[in-house]
DNA sequence: AACTGCAGCAACCGCGTCTCT
DNA sequence: CAGAGACGCGGTTGCTGCAGT
């Protein structure tokens, strides 16, 4: 007996999201929160699974999310992540709190992969000219140390993140009461503790809601600009209904959205400002990464953090740092 | 202008983990 | 404590748009 699907198969709709049944989402999770997805489909009408949902909502939906080009300071900060983690994504989003876990991985695979492929190449090669013999590669001992136990490997690079970063964050924050937020190796995992009524740890009222509009206004934006031919079944009628839908989005957005302002006590200082409007609301850990020593606006600090010592030095063997 | 190949990204799938009863 | 259900994560797929020919 094979385990059941997470819902039948048979009448569930696939492939991309409409912008209506982005709408119907959105609504329903601001009015009963994110969580208990199981019910979602059925109570929102939508013909989707309900992990689809969940996935619709985390990876598009979800407030503060930050889309569009990665910057230099990102990128590092992935690439020393992954050195450090593997590919725990989920756990990679948590230090970015702005980018999914599924944006991350995209973009490891299409962009820095090869990246790293490329120097790793041009180091090998440096390597080889200057000994005149090819000899053990850093990648192939770090390769050695991922056949290690997984959750041996897992609790040694957490632990070793952990007393790093407390390290760190003490040294800083000094001045501060701020504890640091042990969480902030598994922040999924404690969101998932919370009740499912409340809204995920980055947002967790209805403020936070009110910054989905904004994602779904982008989308909608875009849609608008070229309608997409997947969604011909959307006849010109829904797409009359779109725009009555958008406007009333759009009122509600700039009613929340201020509303969303107020409630956020700190803003990033970002100076890749890649999206219009208000910055998304921020949770404990983006506080803690964000604030007057903020890895994004000072320097200093996010060096630090980039050069923290990878436990097995494969970040070193990446040829970036 | 038409075709082909490739890159990027959204979404799906399957499995592991957690929670509840 | 065990089993079932729900959720989360990571790998993979497939669609779309764009560049090159």
């Amino acid at each position: 007996m094979g385990r059941p699907p997470c819902c039948e198969k048979v009448g569930v709709k696939k492939g991309p999201w409409t912008p209506e049944e982005d709408i119907m989402l959105v609504s329903y999770i601001q009015d009963h929160g994110p969580g208990n997805w199981r019910s979602v489909p059925t109570n929102t009408g939508l013909l989707r699974c309900s992990k689809s949902c969940r996935l619709r909502w985390t990876n598009y939906l979800r407030p503060g999310i930050k889309r569009g080009n990665f910057t230099p300071q990102e990128e590092k900060m992935i690439i020393h992540l992954q050195a450090l983690l593997g590919n725990r994504w989920a756990a990679i989003a948590s230090y970015l709190p702005q980018r999914t876990d599924n944006d991350i991985k995209n973009y490891w695979n299409t962009h820095l992969k090869k990246k790293l492929n490329n120097n790793n190449q041009q180091q090998q090669q440096q390597e080889e000219e200057e000994r005149g013999s090819p000899s053990d590669s850093p990648t192939a001992s770090s390769s050695h140390n991922h056949s290690k136990g997984q959750w041996e490997r897992r609790l040694q690079t957490d632990i070793g993140l952990a007393k790093k970063a407390l390290c760190h964050a003490l040294s800083l924050h000094h001045n501060s009461s701020k504890p640091f937020h042990l969480h902030h190796t598994n922040q999924h995992q404690q969101q998932r503790q919370s009740s499912p009524t409340s809204a995920s740890t980055s947002s967790n009222n209805s403020s936070g809601y009110a910054s989905s509009a904004d994602n779904i206004a982008r989308l909608l934006r875009s849609w608008m600009k070229k309608p997409d031919p997947a969604h011909s079944d959307t006849t010109q009628n829904s797409k009359t209904n779109n725009h009555n839908n958008f406007d009333s989005l759009f009122s509600f957005n700039s009613d929340a959205g201020s509303q969303s302002v107020e409630s956020k006590p700190i803003t990033i200082q970002s100076n890749d400002s890649t999206e219009e409007g208000a910055p998304p609301p921020l949770s404990l850990l983006e506080k803690w990464l964000f604030d007057d020593t903020s890895i994004i606006t000072n320097t200093t600090t996010a060096a630090d953090l980039i050069n923290m010592a990878p436990i097995d030095g494969a970040v070193a063997a990446s040829g970036l740092f």
